[in-house]
DNA sequence: CTTATTGATGAGTAATAATGATGATTATTT
DNA sequence: AAATAATCATCATTATTACTCATCAATAAG
């Protein structure tokens, strides 16, 4: 029944004094206004407003709806700015989901950028999933997946974005660090340290030491920073993204060596819905993450 | 841009579950929601849901398009409701002006039925104008004036509601008590109680003893309880409604005496604006006044 | 594999809204 | 006092919009 058309004309009769005036601000006629609210009127059995002089003068039914419109308008004209914002790709909520913990290092590195780049945009980082990251796309629960494994599911897309290589992490004091590169075997007397995940999950245990049946004692450890610093003390050894490693290189006596001859290369992929190819906040997402390739890498 | 349908169909597919029983519940066929979606999809260039599997899932823009539907719906279902109590005359606010002291004695027994019969209305009262309740009608500081003095006045009309007669109080013990009615010499040496108004709005000034030339004593008075018990000491004289003196004479030992051989009548009128004319909560108002003849006379 | 359900879309029609012209009323000016 | 200008309501007409029907495509269920 009440139609925002309703609420706009109360609200700009108000404003303007006069129903010609009202209707010179909606880009009307006065004789639509008029209509618009017999109509009205009609079908609610009541009077909104009623003839002064030659003014108008709002009922008290008038003036309840004029409070309806003051109420309600803004908000509707509010949704609109906002939805104007979602459809050109500047608002909404990212929700990503990270599966490893290189992912969650590189994306500290990208947030930041996107952010800045994207004011209005919130970001929700999704850290566990009931199953999988791609359970967790499929459910919705998130939007786009940073996974160093493609998703091979019909109706996700994977977009690879960021080369890098799984390398050995040593003290510069240890024998090893004078390697180009080392054998499974050079391992097997070492404590490696390793994040808090199942070894099947962890790429340098399923593509380098349990093809060559190489089982060194392990220890998981929760941060970052002290695993490197344990390594630095020469008291174990971990396997890192190269572009991390590298940072600590610079920092402390610790030194990279190449996994094997050929190196353990990886890439980092951004696996989304297939529906939603077209959404520009991930996609703008996606194409800084192919952009950081080279400002990393360096 | 974003109507009223449109939120109605966002909600009706939020409770739903499918775009066919949305359609049903809104007595509309699935195409005419899915047309009307499409449009303002296009008009404001975002998606507000996407097809999964057989089932619709909302976007982000589609979530917030609920969230609005169901702040901004019930606001306008809730309005609709109340305008239909104000058409049916059952709610709003009676502005009543009252202009005399027995005007407001007499209100204050009519307002309690008139709130009973009305429960939804609510009643504000008006006892000072900046100049006239005449005045105060006219710029719609008040609907309704309740006053002794039918208002000479285009674009006013006046409803007699209640006819009572001015009578004399005196102790039953006073010289006077004895008589069936007196003349204006008869108060020249009076001390003669009145309300705190200018003699000229005082009914037996002029329609009584100003004509007659006598001008007694007077003492205003804020109490009108006061008043009386002043009179039952025989300390004074004042005048008032028959009514209102009844009451009085049942209680205390005071007695009523007739103004003049024929009495001085007055009648109680309703004023109100000629626009407002077939208003339903003035005209129940009005009704009950007028009822209240024979309650109040009795 | 077939069938039923669901949503999208195009064409045609019904319903609605806007316009322009006119008349009535009320301020303002001459 | 009369003429003029401003304002709003209403009617008839036109333009626009919303709805329905028919149909297709995709998907889930039997």
């Amino acid at each position: 029944m009440i139609e925002r058309a309703h609420l706009r004309i109360i609200r700009a009769l108000a404003e303007n004094g006069s129903l010609t005036a009202a209707a010179n601000a909606l880009f009307l006629t006065q004789s639509a206004l008029s209509h618009q609210i017999r109509y009205l009127e009609q079908k609610l059995e009541i009077s909104l407003w009623q003839r002064d002089g030659r003014k108008l003068r709002l009922t008290q039914a008038g003036e309840l709806m004029l409070q309806v419109a003051q109420q309600v308008l803004p908000v509707l004209e509010q949704t609109e700015q906002t939805l104007q914002a979602y459809s050109e790709g500047r608002a909404g909520i990212l929700r990503l989901g990270v599966e490893c913990h290189p992912c969650y290092e590189w994306l500290k590195k990208i947030l930041a950028d996107y952010l800045r780049e994207m004011p209005q945009m919130d970001v929700d980082i999704v850290h566990q999933f009931q199953f999988s990251g791609m359970e967790g796309l499929l459910n919705h629960h998130i939007d786009l997946l940073v996974t160093p494994d493609a998703v091979k599911q019909v109706g996700v897309i994977n977009q690879p974005m960021f080369d890098y290589e799984l390398v050995l992490l040593v003290a510069e004091s240890h024998p090893l660090s004078k390697q180009k590169f080392i054998q499974p075997e050079a391992l097997h007397k070492e404590l490696l340290l390793t994040f808090p995940v199942a070894h099947e999950r962890l790429d340098v245990f399923t593509q380098f030491l349990m093809p060559a049946g190489i089982n060194p004692r392990t220890k998981a450890m929760q941060s970052m920073d002290i695993m490197v610093q344990m390594v630095a003390l020469q008291r174990a050894v971990t396997v890192l993204p190269n572009w991390l490693a590298k940072e600590f290189c610079q920092t402390l006596p610790v030194k990279a060596i190449r996994l094997g001859r050929g190196g353990l290369a990886k890439t980092l992929y951004a696996a989304i819905r297939q529906t939603d190819h077209d959404v520009s906040y991930l996609q703008t997402f996606i194409s800084l993450g192919v952009q950081s390739s080279n400002a990393v890498a360096d």
